[in-house]
RNA sequence: GGGAGCAUAGCUCAGUUGGUUUAGAGCAUCUGCCUUACAAGCAGAGGGUCAUAGGUUCGACUCCUAUUGCUCCCACCA
C-alpha cells in the first residue's frame, strides 16, 4: 500500500470541485422531484469572505447537498448585492486614491467608475465561495443591480406608488454626513460615548438687550445654539414661572427667541430648561411642530457650519463645539461642564456621527405590510429558529416607522420620479411613460423638459425582492406563476440562512414583499446563525485585524477542516467562538477517515474463509447502530440541530466505527479477511461517508471513488442517502456488555487493582457467559475468560493473556456497598410511590396522550424490576 | 427607561413538557504508551454544592419568587 498516512487536502479539493463543475451537478432545474431551495443571501459585491460567510454559506451547503442526497431537487441560487452606501464609499475612496473628487464627475462617469470596480471586485466572494466547497448552481448567478432585478425594483416602487404606499415628505432623518446620504433608523447604531453637558446663560431679553438675569440651560451640543428656536420650560415647573411670556438672547449672537411651555421638558434633569433646536434634534423637531417654530438648518450635508450659524461658518461640527466653548467661555456664557455619558448614532456604514437632519425623501408606509408579516410569523408559517427571536421580531413590527427608502447616492436603482420644471412629480418605470403621462397634463411639456429624481433606492429595497426576482428575470416587479415555470417550481424557499442582525432589514422586508406580490412567504424556515467572535469575544472584524482570513485557513488545513470545524461549535443563534483548535479538530477528523479508509484497503481478502464470532457480532452490531444513527441524524436536522448532527456522525464515525468496529473485525497481523466482513465492512464504510458528505465534500468524494470502480460522471454527491433499517436492540445491548467488560478488563490490566465499583459491575452484568463472550476475548486480547461466580469479597477476576493466566483478588468493602444499595433502593421506591400516584391519578391518564401513559406504565414496572434486583443484590451482601 | 434572553466542568455547549445518570458531550488538562491504519494516534484519569437565596414536591438543572451578573433588542433626558 503506498497512500499516504496523512490526507492531503490540496491533492483532492480543486480537482473534485471542478470535476462537478465539468459534470454540472449543481445545475438545477424544474422536473417532477419535490423542490428544495436556498437563496444565498447575497453578500456585498465588494466585499471578500469572512468568517462569518464561511459559518452561514457551510450551513447553507450541508443543507442543500442533504437535499440532494435525500432525492430532493436541489437549487442553491447564489448571487451578490450593489451594496449602495459600502460600494460606494469605496469607489469614492478609490478615487480620492487617484486625486479625484466625487464631486468633480458626473454622475454618468461616476457610475462607469462603479460599475468598472464591481467587474474587477466583483466576483471575488463567489470564486471564494468555491473554495469552501459550496454547491451553488452558478448558471443562476444573479446581481441585485442586474437589468433584470433592477427592472424588479424600479416597477415595485412604481406599483407601491400607484398603490399610494409611498410618499415623499420632509421628515428629521438620520444623515451620515461621511457618506452624504440619509440611513434608515435600523442603520444607526447607539454607542455610549463620553461626552460633556455644557451648562450655558442665556439672557433676558428687554427690547432686544440684555438684562443682568439669566437662566442656565444644559446641552450636549452647544455648537448648534445658533439654530436655537426657541427655550422650552415645562408648564409644571414653579422655578420658571416668572419667565413665561419673556424673551431670551442666544448666545454669542444675540438673537430673541421665545420662552415655550412643553410637557416634553423633564424638570429634574439638567436645570429644567430646554433650548429647542427644531433642525438638529428629533424632539426638538416635534416640539417645533407643536408650536410653529422656525427651523434654523445650520449644517451642512459635509456636517460643516453654514452661513446661517452666522459664526463659525465653515467649521467642521466637532471642532466647532470645541472652538464655541471657548467663545462662551470668554463671553462669560459658560456655567460649568460636566462629564456625560449618553447614548449617540453611529452609521453602521460609516461609522460617521449621525446628524439628525431635515430633509426631503421618499417613505414607504409600512403599517399593513407591517401587520401581514407578523401575522406570518406568528402563523408558524415561517419558523425562526431558534424560536426566542420570534418575540424581538414582534416588537420590532410593532413598533416600525415608515421606511425611508430614497439615499443620496449614485450607486443603485434611481428612483423612477420625473419632474415637470414646475417641481411636479410623475412616478413611471420609464421617462417615456413618465412623459406620456405629464402630456395629459401639460400637452406641451417636452421630454427634456423632465429630469428625473437624484436619488437612489435604499439597497434594501432591493434585496427584499431576492427571493422572488432571482427566478423571475422574465416580468420583473409582476412575477407571475401562470407563466414561470421557475417561479412556480421554486418558490417558496425551503429554509433561509442567514444572520440575526438583518432579521429586520431583510428577513421582515422579504416577507412583506412575498406577501404583496406572491401572497405567501418566501420561506419556511429561518435558521439564524449566530456572529462568529473571536476567543476574547470580540466580534470579528477586519478593523479590529482578529479575523483570520479563511483562504488562509483552507490552504492549511483544507476546506473540510475548517467547515467542520466551524460546525461542531455552532449552535442556531448563539454566537461562535472561533477558536483554531476547532479547525485543527476537524483537519484530525479528516485524517481518522483517511487512515480508516487505508486500513480496509489494505485488507487482503480470503474467499474461502467465514466471519469470525467476534466479526458477526460487529457487524450485527454496527449495522443496527448505524440505522439508529441515520434516524438520530435526521432527528437533528429536521430541528436544525446542524452542530448536534455534525457531532453525531463525527462520534459515530471516530468513537464507534474505528475504535470499536473496525478493532474488532480486522484480522490479526498478517492474516488476510473473509469476504463477506470485507464487503460488509465495505458497505459500511460507504453508507458512512454519504452521511459525512454534507458536512466534508471533498474528502469524502476523493474516498468513494476510490473504494470501488466508478464510471465517469459519478459522484458521491449523487448518491441516495442511507436509510434506516431494522434496529436490534438486543445486539446493541449485548456490544455493549461486551464493551464494558473489555474496559474492566483493560483496566484490571492496567492497574491490576480493581474497584469495589468495577467489581459490582463486572458481577452484575454477569457478561462472560453470554453470546459476547468471543467479542470480549477479541477486543480484549485476552485468550479465556471465565465467569466470576461468587459475589466478589470471596474470590476475583480470572482471565488469559496468551498462555499467561491472570487471577486479580477483588476486595469489596461490603458495608459501604450496602449502604450505598440501601440509599438507591430508597431512591426508586420515593420514585415509584411518585409514577403510582401519577397513573392512580384519574385526570392524569385521561387527559394526557396514552404515549405518555404508557411510557408512565413502563416507568412504573421498570422500576419495579429495578428495585426487586436491588434488594436480592442487598440480601447477598448480607 | 421599556422588553427579551442567558447563567451547567478550564473553554464551547447538550440536558426533549419534574424521575429510571452518582448531571453528559466535544475540546483542553494530567498519566501511561512510537501496539504494523492513524502520535493529526491509542489506553486511562481527574474535573461541576447545575449563578445565589428561598418556595412548591415523595423527588428540582428542570416549575415559582427574589437577588446578582452578562448579552441582545427597542427608546433616547437637552
Amino acid at each position: 500500500m503506498d497512500i499516504p498516512a496523512k490526507y492531503d487536502p490540496s491533492l483532492t479539493e480543486d480537482k473534485w470541485y471542478a470535476y462537478w463543475l465539468e459534470h454540472k451537478i449543481f445545475h438545477s432545474e424544474p422536473d417532477e422531484r419535490e423542490p428544495y431551495s436556498i437563496v444565498i443571501p447575497p453578500p456585498n459585491v465588494t466585499g471578500v469572505l469572512h468568517m462569518g460567510h464561511m459559518m452561514n454559506n457551510t450551513i447553507q451547503d450541508v443543507l442543500i447537498r442533504r437535499a440532494r442526497m435525500t432525492g430532493k431537487n436541489a437549487c442553491w441560487v447564489p448571487g451578490t448585492d450593489h451594496a449602495s452606501i459600502a460600494t460606494e464609499s469605496k469607489v469614492v475612496a478609490r478615487l480620492k486614491e487617484r486625486g479625484i473628487e466625487k464631486s468633480s464627475l458626473t454622475r454618468e462617469q461616476f457610475l462607469e467608475e462603479a460599475w468598472k470596480w464591481k467587474e474587477e471586485h466583483g466576483g471575488i466572494i463567489l470564486k471564494q465561495l468555491r473554495k469552501l466547497g459550496a454547491s451553488c448552481d452558478w448558471d443562476r448567478t444573479r446581481f441585485t443591480m442586474e437589468p433584470a432585478l433592477s427592472k424588479a425594483v424600479i416597477n415595485t416602487f412604481v406599483y407601491f406608488y400607484k398603490k399610494g404606499v409611498i410618499y415623499r415628505g420632509v421628515r428629521m432623518v438620520n444623515w451620515d454626513p461621511v457618506g452624504k446620504t440619509a440611513v434608515s433608523d435600523e442603520e444607526v447604531i447607539h454607542k455610549e460615548t463620553k461626552s460633556k453637558l455644557y451648562y450655558l446663560r442665556y439672557f433676558i431679553s428687554e427690547e432686544g438687550k440684555a438684562t443682568g438675569k439669566y437662566i442656565v440651560i444644559a446641552t450636549t451640543r452647544p455648537e448648534t445654539i445658533m439654530a436655537d428656536a426657541a427655550v422650552c420650560i415645562n408648564p409644571n415647573d414653579e422655578r420658571y414661572h416668572w419667565l413665561k411670556g419673556k424673551k431670551i438672547l442666544i448666545p454669542l449672537i444675540n438673537r430673541e427667541i421665545p420662552i415655550i411651555e412643553d410637557d416634553y421638558v423633564t424638570m429634574d434633569f439638567g436645570t429644567g430648561c430646554l433650548k429647542v433646536t427644531p433642525a438638529h434634534d428629533i424632539n426638538d423637531y416635534e416640539i417645533g411642530l407643536r408650536h410653529k417654530l422656525p427651523v434654523i438648518d445650520i449644517i451642512n450635508d459635509d456636517g460643516c457650519l453654514n452661513e446661517k450659524a452666522q459664526i463659525l461658518v465653515g467649521q467642521e461640527r466637532f471642532e466647532a463645539r470645541k472652538n464655541i466653548v471657548k467663545m462662551l467661555e470668554e463671553a462669560g456664557n459658560l456655567e460649568k461642564t460636566e462629564d456625560y455619558i449618553s447614548p449617540v448614532g453611529h452609521s453602521e456604514r460609516t461609522d460617521a456621527v449621525i446628524e439628525p437632519k431635515l430633509s426631503l425623501q421618499w417613505f414607504l408606509k409600512m403599517e399593513d405590510l407591517a401587520k401581514k408579516a407578523l401575522g406570518s410569523v406568528e402563523d408558524g408559517k415561517v419558523k425562526l429558529i431558534p424560536d426566542r427571536f420570534t418575540n424581538t421580531y414582534r416588537h420590532w413590527m410593532e413598533t416600525v416607522r415608515d421606511w425611508c427608502i430614497s439615499r443620496q447616492l449614485w450607486w443603485g436603482q434611481q428612483i423612477p420620479a420625473y419632474y415637470t420644471p414646475d417641481g411636479e412629480c410623475f412616478v413611471a418605470s420609464t421617462k417615456e411613460e413618465a412623459y406620456k403621462e405629464a402630456l395629459e397634463k401639460y400637452p406641451d411639456l417636452k421630454i427634456e423638459d423632465l429630469t428625473q429624481d437624484e436619488d437612489v433606492l435604499d439597497t434594501w429595497f432591493s434585496s427584499w425582492l431576492w427571493p422572488i426576482s432571482v427566478f423571475d428575470p422574465e416580468k420583473p416587479g409582476f412575477p407571475d406563476r401562470e407563466s414561470n415555470k421557475e417561479l412556480a417550481y421554486y418558490f417558496p424557499t425551503n429554509d433561509l440562512i442567514t444572520a440575526p442582525d438583518i432579521l429586520f432589514f431583510w428577513v421582515a422586508r422579504m416577507i412583506m414583499a412575498a406577501d404583496e406580490f406572491m401572497g405567501q412567504e418566501p420561506f419556511s424556515n429561518v435558521y439564524l446563525t449566530g456572529i462568529v467572535r473571536d476567543k476574547l469575544g470580540r466580534k470579528m472584524s477586519k478593523t479590529l485585524g482578529n479575523s483570520p482570513d479563511p483562504l488562509v485557513l483552507i490552504k492549511q488545513y483544507g476546506a473540510d477542516a475548517v467547515r467542520i470545524g466551524m460546525l461542531l461549535c455552532s449552535s442556531a443563534g448563539n454566537d461562535i467562538f472561533y477558536d483554531e483548535s476547532q479547525v485543527e479538530q476537524g483537519r484530525n477528523f479528516c485524517n481518522k477517515i483517511w487512515n480508516a479508509f487505508r486500513l480496509i484497503k489494505g485488507w487482503e481478502i480470503d474467499e474461502n474463509a467465514k466471519p469470525s464470532d467476534a466479526a458477526s457480532k460487529a457487524m450485527e452490531w454496527f449495522a443496527s447502530l448505524l440505522s439508529k444513527s441515520i434516524e438520530t441524524i435526521a432527528d437533528h436536522f429536521s430541528k436544525f440541530r446542524i452542530s448536534d448532527a455534525t457531532m453525531t456522525i463525527y462520534k459515530l464515525f471516530w468513537d464507534e466505527f474505528c475504535a470499536w468496529y473496525l478493532e474488532a473485525v480486522k484480522p490479526a497481523f498478517g492474516q488476510k479477511i473473509d469476504k463477506c466482513t470485507y464487503e460488509i465492512s465495505l458497505y459500511f464504510f460507504d453508507s458512512l461517508l454519504k452521511l459525512l458528505h454534507p458536512f466534508m465534500p471533498f474528502i469524502t468524494e476523493e474516498l468513494w471513488q476510490n473504494l470501488s470502480e466508478r464510471k465517469d460522471g459519478e459522484t458521491i454527491m449523487l448518491q441516495p442517502m442511507p436509510k434506516a433499517g431494522e434496529i436490534n436492540e438486543k445486539a446493541i445491548a449485548d456490544f455493549e456488555i461486551a464493551r464494558g467488560c473489555v474496559v474492566n478488563i483493560r483496566n484490571i490490566r492496567q492497574s491490576k487493582q480493581i474497584s469495589p465499583k468495577q467489581a459490582v459491575e463486572l458481577y452484575v452484568k454477569k457478561p462472560f457467559a453470554s453470546s459476547a463472550a468471543p467479542l470480549v476475548a477479541k477486543l480484549a486480547n485476552v485468550s479465556k475468560i471465565e465467569e466470576c461466580t461468587e459475589f466478589p469479597g470471596t474470590t476475583g477476576v480470572n482471565f488469559m493473556v496468551g498462555t499467561t493466566e491472570f487471577f486479580v483478588p477483588v476486595q469489596v468493602d461490603t458495608a459501604a456497598e450496602r449502604v450505598k444499595i440501601e440509599a438507591e433502593i430508597k431512591r426508586y421506591e420515593g420514585f415509584l410511590a411518585g409514577v403510582r400516584k401519577k397513573l392512580s391519578n384519574e385526570r392524569f391518564v385521561s387527559s394526557a396522550p396514552q404515549a405518555v401513559v404508557d411510557l408512565e406504565r413502563k416507568k412504573e414496572s421498570d422500576a419495579t424490576e429495578k428495585l426487586k434486583a436491588l434488594n436480592e443484590l442487598l440480601q447477598r451482601l448480607k
